[in-house]
DNA sequence: ATATTTTGCGCAAAGGTTTGCGCAGGGCAC
DNA sequence: GTGCCCTGCGCAAACCTTTGCGCAAAATAT
């Protein structure tokens, strides 16, 4: 905001008109309010002359709209809210929204002071991917019926919009293969815990293994963060048991990045020494040295569903309900799962 | 911005003070002003059970300061950029600010649209990593002395404070590794003609091909654009030619990204069949089929060099001079450069 | 000619905050 | 009893915009 920026006063003087009628006609309210058109044309022309930018802010203040949304992510560095942050930020400024972006670090108070901060800053709703293990705050978002969507984890007690994946089939899916394979021993490294998200995939994880007959074995949850060192040191540790697990099935990309990581420095082998299942898919996952099987979320639509509900919600329009879309996540088959049986021979174990 | 938000007013009518004296004890200049403890005490605990949140809107207003910065990046989705996104986010919340982000998808207009709209939002401060082939909207703000900080593209011609990385060094040290590795006949995909980074890869590209008595060849140079379908597209044209070369200079990671699927497609291998070296790294670099050879940029401290001395040109501190910072690129050595001669034989060359 | 409607425009308030300036009242010295 | 200082606090303007309401003049009707 140049100090030389000029106002809706300055074009009044110039023009010889009320800041009343400057902002009549600059507003395309000059019919409404019945401007001659020759007054329209002067303040038009003055506004040109002195390139006139309204001040948001003082527009804001009045009106109770900023034209822009917030959006709380847990953690950018993720490809995945990279992704769908890159999306959100596109629609929203194609539908006439700012974005303003505010990580989380995966902390529960940063995202209460995240919260806080922007609703200060008037944004007119919020974009929440929550940390997630508690909605206290959230809910008193909904009370004060501030437009909202969570997108990637939601809250079931919580009556809000939200853009969610099917985490429990996409495990299930991706375990069943891992089952027909022939795999019996499947390590698990989860996420931060309590979360939507995880819950879902662990969830499935288990039930896979249940519908096949097996027991699932607390020894072989491992984890407890989305993070990368939590893929790097839970496969170490996965690596070194006496029994070794045939698979691994790591919940997010980054915690895929880390098993790669202790898998290489282990000096072992994908498929043949381990197989790996990764929820999320990487651009580069094709062209690793084991080209990745995963389930891929559909990362693309996401983003623009939620803005669009959204701004649904700011506008006014479907006020009426809350939506939960839930999108279906993708089995990708490439070459980390090893196939240790012949197909019928698994069935027959089913 | 809940509709019972409390203000100040009501702070002071609860307290039986002025909004003045709130006012004042609530920006702790109740020294200066001398409140009495008492009023303090009676306001300080009105505040807290009216559960006060300043409206930021109002405050910028009068203030002519938002705490808010604005980032103008030219593509989100590039991992890249995402990764010096989060530092910028992060550091500018640690210093107090929040980041408002535009993508500008490589598109002039819509980075003057963009640094427009972040201006009528009153933001204090701008980090812009220009599409860069036009500085006159540029030229404006500094001539109007907005902070800004020019990442990743700065200009020659204009007079501010930028962070950009060593592109002409990063690329003749890699093509040296090249031809050091007895590679003659190689080609380079350039991205956006015109921009900063794009014209110091090039020009590291001729320079050290000519130290090696090696006259550029203008049939080897490809591309146009940093994206991934450039460097799928013209990956396809270069293995096709007849004359093929030796090693593939691919000067962004989106254009790695995608010549590495033409080359699969292909059913090629890496570096057997030709050698890639890559600009920029990805996590994932080293976990490829063939793990990549590549000329890393110091993402890490990139946002957060440029946001510092954002900060410090807001704060009027260096207000002095505008300072320009040139990080190194490094040169990591992996396995997609093959080496067709013995070291002794390509030094001779030389 | 007066009465009525229409046309064109602007006053002033509102939105929430900060701050220069000055006011009232108590205490003290003369 | 008059003059002065100090303490504690509030008036009102400023930041820039939008909008309900009303006012004056011109146009039309009677």
């Amino acid at each position: 905001m140049s100090r030389l920026a000029s106002t809706i006063n300055d074009i009044a003087n110039k023009a010889g008109a009320s800041v009343t009628s400057v902002s009549r006609v600059l507003n395309n309210k000059a019919g409404k309010y019945r401007i001659s058109k020759e007054t329209a044309k002067r303040i038009l022309k003055a506004a040109a002359e002195l390139d006139y930018k309204p001040n948001e802010l003082a527009r804001g203040l009045r009106l109770k709209k900023t034209h822009t949304i917030g959006l709380v992510i847990p953690d950018i560095s993720n490809p995945f809210f990279a992704y769908v942050t890159r999306n959100i930020q596109r629609v929203a400024h194609e539908l006439g929204y700012s974005l303003v972006v505010c990580d989380t670090d995966e902390n529960l108070p940063l995202e209460l002071e995240h919260i806080n901060l922007l609703m200060s800053k008037g944004v007119d709703g919020l974009v929440i991917m929550p940390v997630g293990q508690d909605a206290r705050h959230l809910k008193r978002l909904v009370k004060e019926s501030v437009p909202l969507v969570l997108v990637d984890r939601c809250f079931d007690e919580l009556d809000t919009s939200s853009v969610v994946v099917d985490n429990y089939a996409g495990a299930f899916t991706g375990i069943e293969h891992l089952l027909e394979c022939g795999h019996r021993r499947i390590a698990i490294i989860q996420g931060l815990a309590n979360t939507y998200s995880n819950t879902g995939r662990v969830q499935g994880y288990t039930d896979a293994l249940k519908k096949f007959g097996i027991r699932p074995d607390p020894e072989l949850i491992f984890g407890g963060s989305f993070r990368e060192e939590t893929g790097y040191n839970e496969t170490k540790r996965i690596l070194s048991m006496s029994e070794r697990p045939t698979a691994i099935f790591a919940t997010s990309d980054l915690i895929t990045l880390g098993a790669l990581q202790a898998i290489n420095e282990m000096g072992l082998d994908v498929p043949n020494d381990i197989s790996v299942l990764a929820f999320d898919d990487t651009d580069f996952a094709p062209f690793l040295k084991c080209p990745l099987t995963v389930i891929a979320q559909p990362k693309e639509s996401m983003g623009e569903i939620a803005v669009k509900l959204l701004v649904d919600q700011i506008k006014g329009r479907g006020k009426q309900q809350t939506q939960k879309i839930i999108l279906k996540p993708n089995l990708v088959k490439r070459n980390s799962v090893k196939r240790l049986v012949q197909k019928e021979v698994a069935v027959a174990h089913a």
